[in-house]
RNA sequence: GGGCGGGUAGCUCAGUUGGCCAGAGCAUUCGCCUUACACGCGAAGGGUCCAGGGUUCGAGUCCCUGCCCGCCCA
């Protein structure tokens, strides 16, 4: 914890630049001097706020972004870092490009994750368990414990958010099992129950032995594991007809099989018993088999036909079925390719409904009993469903893997144990617990997300390029349909993870939603249990109860009217029955019912109502005052007609109970982009919060713009985002804009309401150099705070935007810093040098243009004013622009971070800066280039590097304005001009205009021409470096008069960067270095006192070898006789005329080398 | 088993419809405290673009086969 802390000294820092206007800026930026003082100024302003009216009023176009909540079990990583680095630089870019811009921040409750990460903590405290905690109150105490730990984190992730630089909405700030959002999860359950696509099955679940609850599938991590496959032997026997008793159960010998056809039954001992072999590798599941399956095609199957197998120890006699599911042997299986499967199959199943999906299948299929020989905590138990224990008793209370090897040890023993092999096998495990996962027997809450409205929805949602499936593609009759919806408005960047969501919905099963734990959405539902005839008292009954009891009514219909009676009918849903959309299985595990019925409460008034009903359930057992006190109390709630019909109601049920269960955190996350902006109730949200344009939040901002997440998160919580907005949010929610605001009608989409987000970007994972995942246990991890103190958080974001290009993983080299001894990496090297240039840069103009006074002229300056340099650099900048607008449009970020380093280092500082330090001084329009091209950059630079940025404009702002640049609009529309001069945030660079270049700005002519003078700076370096001219020695060149007077034209761009004392058109004195420019002889004179003849060989040997390369590649290119036929022609001529040049500066350099020798 | 991504300089990575002598940063070497920046400036060396085949006048780029690494799903 302590680690995560801010920095409490950083805090109090006095703030630079407010404290000292006129003095000049420190000679290298120190992030932690600015930082603080920066966000505080961000904060208190406001600058983050969106407004929802400018929206709906159509003043501005909505950008908005929910963020993907941090799970409030830990502090954040780098993965975190990138994740919001990413979200915030498009959220900053919109900003100021105008889009009235909003980023929702929150957090998650994470139920297991956070709740284990507490149990953990409690035992190591307190020594208490969960289980210590008993009753609603002990769990109301634990719950308690997690709420502090949540609050705890919720700090240090939101400090850790601000202090990145994020540019939340922090008022607006939302925790998924807040009071608004729990309103959406409940809106959300009661609908879908109420529709039918919540039901409650007994099926096999993904069990956590560890944590004691049910997993999704998603929440199932396969691994490889080294196992083995036992062949067990099961005696065959004659299903006893007329008793019950296992004991009666006749053998079969191996006579008898053979007389039945049996292939190969003669080569055993005829009186014995006969038996068949299964291959499992959980042989403790065994004392679970209610069938042994074979598969019909099998040539063995007609000989067994009617016969079973007797469980050895048990004494079970089962079944042999016949299923096509069942894996025939190999016939050799040792053959290349043989399937791994037939490999070690024997041709028989044995069949445990209760501990294996597949096996559950059968039983299905077969009508089978489906015996549950667990308990829990997966040690095999009596308790839960077994019931015919036999001699198997010694198993009892055994864990899975003692059960296994006293199971392989008994089967041994008695001679039944066949073969073991070895065979390693994937094994589903807990992504939490790492137990390994118990396919289990138990009653589940699950969402029919099968239902076309659902899948088949977010289907629909995805933009038809983008669809794999052709037919999906061309159906003529949904594209007619989609108008106004959701549909084909969903689109995945990079394209290729479309493909992932799609198949992921076409193989969708049923979502399990019900976990077995305290921390989360409590789930709504309310069993309202059978009152059984002792427990009637009868003195209760009046006779007008009882005379108006309508005796047949079923419960739904006594709940509803009980319901309207009370003015609840909208809050309280009755069912008499939950739906099971498969049919019960049979056998012992048959669903027992206990309950009555079912309420789904929608709310806290329903649940008080059902708080209500249950008391005066239980009226028998308490005195005549209470009685009398409950009544009065509930007629003074709900007036007096309304006791009659839920007396009728309460009678013939004992109690009322709460689902003990919680929804699984997914639930409430795929609500999120709706829950965060008040639905289903945003006036109530309002209320409860004070933020007062709450209700105006689902028209302005859902759909949101984009979603950012990593790709594990596609199945997990994208889809669900999607299925939920589409069935929730009404139609035509695009309308609605522009149109005024209500409260959202309960009535959703029903699968075809708008999407929750347009765009879906998917960013790369950080991996170690080692390409490893970055992990607590591995100690690989780099700590974003870490980064921030040690590099600031600019250097951080711009190294982590640098690194996202477009592949799935990016890696980082991880290493430990010598004298912190906190993980680092150099990568932030890059990012930390690239803002000490920035900053250096714009503490150079800002001395230049403190010195220029007010003379500067304000009226616009247009590019015919310009020196080449100034129209270069301005072109640069248009350039600039557009490629970074591109590059945003698309979410390269990689691209638009290299634009703006190459714009500022390369161009700017590189050549600009030095080529101007001469002119500048005395030139107005240039100090207004230098001006505008800083201020253009900055802004550009913004959303990667907010606080340097911000701090640096702060000072250019205050300088005097220098003129505009005609073209380089850095103002923004007039119209908006006086909102923006008036608001509280105004002047800071965080609302400043994105800069817009005019297509006249683009000057090719200009880059063109410097792009020569440039390479003729290079060659002159070049020769310099090699003869070790010293820097400050003014050198000669000579050149022809046409080079001269481009050069002369220039302005001294040459002479600066070339460190050129004259440039001449006369032959040089003896002592002098030739070389080659654009096929001309051109000379540098003056370099030394003496020219080294030695060096200059070498350069020109080294030269004419070079060259040599060069003619010889080129002339084969152009003797290829189809390359002058087919390429096009411009081609070819640049090759021509290539080779002419390199041809003319061989015979130069050559003339060169002999004159020198 | 199915799907996806990657293999380019010592390291981390660009290289968008095939077309200048394949680029950047870091690292290395040489020279510079040139008054914005040594977290810097100037220059240099360094690549069988995983392997093999194909299409093409031309392939890092497109197609096929194979190898290796990683991820997701079953």
């Amino acid at each position: 914890m302590t680690d995560h802390a801010p920095n409490p000294s950083s805090s109090t820092d006095p703030k630079p630049g407010a404290a000292a206007p006129s003095n000049e800026l420190p000679k290298a930026y120190k992030p932690s001097e600015h930082e603080d003082a920066i966000r505080a100024r961000w904060e208190s302003t406001g600058a983050f706020h969106a407004d929802p009216s400018r929206v709906l009023s159509g003043d501005a176009e909505p950008f908005a972004i929910v963020i993907p909540p941090p799970n409030v079990t830990a502090a954040l990583h780098l993965g975190h870092a990138l994740n919001n680095t990413l979200q915030d630089v498009l959220v900053r870019a919109h900003r100021m490009k105008g889009y009235e811009t909003l980023w929702m921040p929150g957090t998650d409750h994470a139920g297991i994750a956070t709740q284990s990460v507490v149990e953990k903590r409690v035992l190591k405290e307190e020594g208490k368990r969960r289980a210590d905690f008993k009753g609603e109150e002990g769990r109301r105490e634990f719950v308690g414990k997690i709420q502090a730990f949540k609050d705890e984190y919720e700090r240090v992730i939101t400090d850790q958010l601000k202090r990145m630089g994020c540019s939340c909405d922090w008022e607006r700030q939302r925790f998924t099992m807040d009071e608004v959002c729990a309103a959406a999860v409940r809106e959300a359950f009661f609908q879908l129950f109420k529709d039918g696509l919540i039901y409650r099955g007994k099926r096999l679940v993904n069990w956590d032995p560890v944590s004691q609850t049910a997993l999704s599938d998603d929440e199932v991590e396969m691994e490889e594991v080294d196992g083995h496959f036992f062949y067990l032997r099961y005696p065959l026997v004659h299903r006893s007809e007329n008793s019950e008793d296992a004991k009666d159960a006749q053998e079969v010998t191996w006579d008898e099989l053979a007389s039945r056809g049996y292939p190969g039954a003669d080569g055993h001992d005829g009186d014995e018993n006969a038996w068949v072999t299964v291959a499992t590798t959980r042989p403790e599941t065994y004392l679970g088999d209610t069938a042994v399956a074979i598969n019909p095609r099998d040539p063995r199957a007609a000989a067994l036909r009617g016969l079973c197998v007797q469980l050895p120890l048990v004494g079970r006699v089962i079944p042999i079925v016949e299923d096509d599911y069942v894996v025939m042997p190999a016939a050799d299986p040792d053959a290349e390719g043989v399937d791994a499967k037939a490999k070690y199959a024997t041709g028989f199943l044995k069949v445990t409904p209760a501990h294996d999906p597949n096996d559950y299948e059968i039983g299905r299929r077969h009508g089978l009993p489906v015996i549950n020989v667990m308990a829990p905590d997966a040690s095999i138990s009596d308790l839960h469903g077994w019931t015919d224990i036999g001699d198997a008793r010694g198993f009892v209370g055994l864990s899975r893997e003692e059960a296994r090897r006293k199971v392989v040890a008994a089967f041994k023993e008695r001679g039944l144990l066949e073969a073991q092999k070895p065979y390693r096998h994937s094994v589903g495990h807990s992504y939490r617990s790492h137990a390994a996962i118990e396919p289990y027997l138990s009653d589940q809450w699950y969402v029919k997300v099968t239902d076309p409205r659902l899948a088949g929805a977010a289907l629909d949602a995805m933009v038809h390029e983008q669809r794999g499936n052709r037919e999906a593609q061309l159906d003529p009759v949904k594209r007619g349909a989609e108008r106004e919806a959701g549909d084909a408005s969903l689109r995945f960047y990079p394209e290729r993870y479309a493909k992932t969501y799609e198949t992921w919905h076409e193989n969708i099963r049923d979502w399990c939603i019900s976990r077995q734990l305290w921390w989360g959405h409590r789930i709504p539902i309310f069993y309202l249990h059978q009152r059984t005839a002792q427990s009637v008292d009868p003195g209760v009954v009046h006779s007008w109860e009882q005379r108006n009891l309508e005796s047949e009514a079923t419960l739904d219909v006594l709940g509803r009217a009980a319901a309207r009676a009370c003015g609840l009918e909208d809050d309280v849903w009755f069912q008499r029955d939950l739906v099971e959309t498969t049919a019960p299985m049979s056998g012992p595990q048959g669903v027992q019912r206990t309950y009555f019925g079912v309420a789904c409460s929608r709310s806290r008034r329903g649940d008080l109502f059902l708080g209500h009903i249950h008391r005066l359930a239980r009226m028998s057992s308490s005195s005549t005052e209470d009685q009398r006190v409950t009544r009065e109390t509930f007629v003074r709630e709900y007036g007096n007609d309304s006791l009659r019909p839920s007396m009728a109601l309460a009678h013939r049920i004992s109690h009322v109970s709460q689902d003990p269960d919680v929804l699984d955190t997914w639930f409430s996350s795929a609500l999120w982009p709706m829950s965060t902006m008040g639905w289903p109730d945003a006036t109530a949200a309002a209320n409860a919060t004070g933020i007062a344009d709450f209700p105006q939040m689902l028209d302005a901002f859902n759909p949101t713009s984009v979603l950012c997440t990593a790709r594990e998160i596609i199945t997990l919580w994208v889809s669900r985002m999607v299925m939920f907005n589409r069935y929730l949010r009404p139609e035509g929610t695009k309308a609605r804009r522009h149109e005024g605001t209500k409260t959202e009608k309960h009535e959703g989409g029903k699968g075809s309401g708008p999407v929750p987000f347009r765009d879906v970007f998917i960013h790369s994972v950080i991996q170690d150099g080692e390409g490893r995942k970055m992990s607590k246990s591995l100690g690989n991890g780099v700590d974003p705070l870490d980064i921030i103190e040690s590099h600031g958080s600019d250097a951080m974001r711009f190294t982590l935007v640098q690194m996202t290009t477009s592949t799935q993983d990016v890696r980082m080299p991880v290493e430990r810093d010598p004298t912190t001894g906190k993980n680092t990496s150099p990568k932030f090297d890059q990012g930390r040098n690239f803002c000490n240039k920035l900053w250096n840069a714009a503490r150079f103009a800002v001395s230049i243009l403190e010195k220029a006074g007010a003379d500067d002229a304000s009226r616009s300056v247009k590019p015919s004013d310009l020196s080449l340099v100034d129209r270069w650099m301005l072109s640069r900048v248009a350039t600039t622009v557009a490629d970074v607008d591109a590059a945003l449009g698309e979410y390269q970020y990689a691209p638009y971070a290299t634009a703006m380093y190459d714009l500022l280092w390369r161009d700017f500082c590189d050549w600009y800066l030095e080529a101007i330090k001469p002119t500048v001084a005395s030139s107005a329009p240039q100090r207004a280039v230098l001006r505008a091209t800083l201020d253009a950059i900055l802004r550009m630079l913004h959303p990667i590097a907010p606080y340097i940025t911000e701090a640096i404009h702060e000072r250019v702002r205050s300088l005097l304005p220098t003129a505009a640049i005609a073209g380089l609009d850095l103002t923004g529309d007039a119209k908006d001009a006086a909102r923006r001069a008036s608001a509280k945030w105004a002047g800071m660079l965080c609302r400043e205009v994105w800069p817009r270049a005019d297509a006249s700005l683009r000057d090719e002519r200009a880059e063109q021409s410097f792009e020569r003078l440039r390479q003729l700076v290079t060659a002159c370096r070049e020769v310099r470096s090699q003869h070790q001219v010293s820097p400050k020695r003014r050198v000669k060149l000579h050149v022809d008069a046409e080079l001269a007077k481009e050069i002369g034209a220039s302005g001294g761009l040459v002479e600066t960067l070339a460190g050129l004392g004259e440039v001449s058109t006369a032959t040089p004195a003896a002592a002098a270095v030739t070389f080659s420019f654009d096929s001309k002889e051109c000379f540098l004179s003056d370099l030394a006192d003496q020219v080294d003849a030695g060096a200059e060989r070498e350069r020109l040997t080294k030269q004419i070898t070079d060259l040599d390369k060069s003619i010889t590649a080129l002339e084969g290119r152009l003797g290829n006789p189809g390359y002058a036929d087919r390429a096009p022609k411009h081609l070819v001529d640049q090759t021509r005329d290539q080779l002419m040049k390199a041809k003319a500066d061989r015979e130069a350099a050559r003339a060169n080398l002999a004159r020198l020798s």
